[in-house]
DNA sequence: GATACCATGTAAAGCGTTACATGATTGG
DNA sequence: CCAATCATGTAACGCTTTACATGGTATC
């Protein structure tokens, strides 16, 4: 249950919209966290339900609304047990990996094509987290601003490392994805350079 | 529907019955694909059904019997068509990274523990990685001796050389990882040694 | 005969993806 | 008035986890 988590961690910042929840998930926090818009306004009900979250209904022009999120006092509360709580680290399954393991079943093109995009996009994602630390450390995030505001001072230190911290570790993610992809890549250079055979060859 | 293909993958070594598959899946590979035995059995009955497998019943002991699943033509097809296709990127989840970007809330034990575990976990995933990219080095797997087997010579060099591939890069990630807990646990002893209060302490 | 291992299932609940669906507002 | 954006939902389907469940075989 952590999409309850990172919307509650959101809302920790500021109250806010379904809709803003949804941009942010879709924005730079997608590397790190993400859901539909199908899945979070069902949830936003649920955790209103549940009383982790109060509502304020606010209208937008002359016929619309739109619902206000906040977390409360149950909400707080909440995240914080799961936060201070050990989460157990899974069995994982990495699909990219799996595929590389058994390239000997595909061709060269479409082998190469895979680990391109691998480069591609932890390319684009490397830009994207430099970004981000770059603007935190410079207080450049609006959200981590409005965070800060309602934090006293002696907090504001380690709010700051701490999501640094994070996004330390999704650039050292993609250097690593980065390399590994220019290796296969190099890999499949050399094995067709020499002529080796591929089953999934015509 | 990777399930599928990570189970047509193991069976192109050789066939084998759902047990044997679920140890496989328990062991060195869940960290590359994993699945319980709830999920494996029933998606054996539905390739079977789709005719990507086929079935040997064979007796086991006086009143038992097993299931021998072996791939045919067209699950190899299947399997040759999945990694041709470009698998797309999408967004991730990375629950680590979220709940190290508010650690604030939580308590330096609490969070201390958190990346001590992490740092416990990816140690002993890079032992693992390690041994097993020796164990392929030197023919010592047997799932890979079955494969090469069957196979003509001169697909050996790209059949072991994907795998070894596949395994550097767990390497390399275990690595990155164990840094970015080191880094988090530093970290940690930094703030508290200065003082900086988390939210989350009592 | 007890214990570990072999072997295979079902079921419920939760989580995630994709598609379908609607309507208001804002700015050019 | 048209397009982009704001705003919020439902539904079907598929994948994953956890729990419940059963029984044979091999070895000491």
């Amino acid at each position: 249950m952590s999409l309850r988590h990172a919307l509650l961690a959101m809302l920790t910042a500021e109250p806010m919209t379904g809709y803003e929840l949804v941009k942010y998930f879709d924005g730079s926090v997608a590397y790190v966290w993400s859901a539909p818009h199908s899945q979070i306004y069902p949830e936003l009900r649920r955790m209103e339900r549940d009383g982790l979250v109060d509502v304020e209904i606010v209208p937008r022009g002359e016929h619309a609304k739109k619902r206000i999120y906040s977390i409360n006092e149950a909400g707080l509360e909440e995240f914080q047990r799961w936060i201070r709580e050990l989460t157990p680290y899974q069995p994982e399954r990495d699909v990219y990996r799996l595929k590389a393991a058994h390239f000997e079943q595909s061709t060269y093109e479409a082998a190469r094509r895979q680990m391109q995009e691998h480069l591609n996009h932890y390319t684009r994602a490397l830009q994207i987290w430099k970004q981000v630390l770059d603007d935190v450390d410079n207080r450049r995030v609006s959200l981590l601003r409005e965070r800060l505001a309602q934090r006293p001072q002696e907090e504001h230190e380690a709010i700051v490392a701490f999501r640094k911290l994070t996004f330390r570790g999704q650039i050292a993610k993609a250097r690593m994805e980065i390399q590994w992809a220019k290796e296969g890549l190099a890999l499949l250079d050399e094995l067709e350079s020499k002529g080796v055979p591929l089953r999934g060859e015509p």
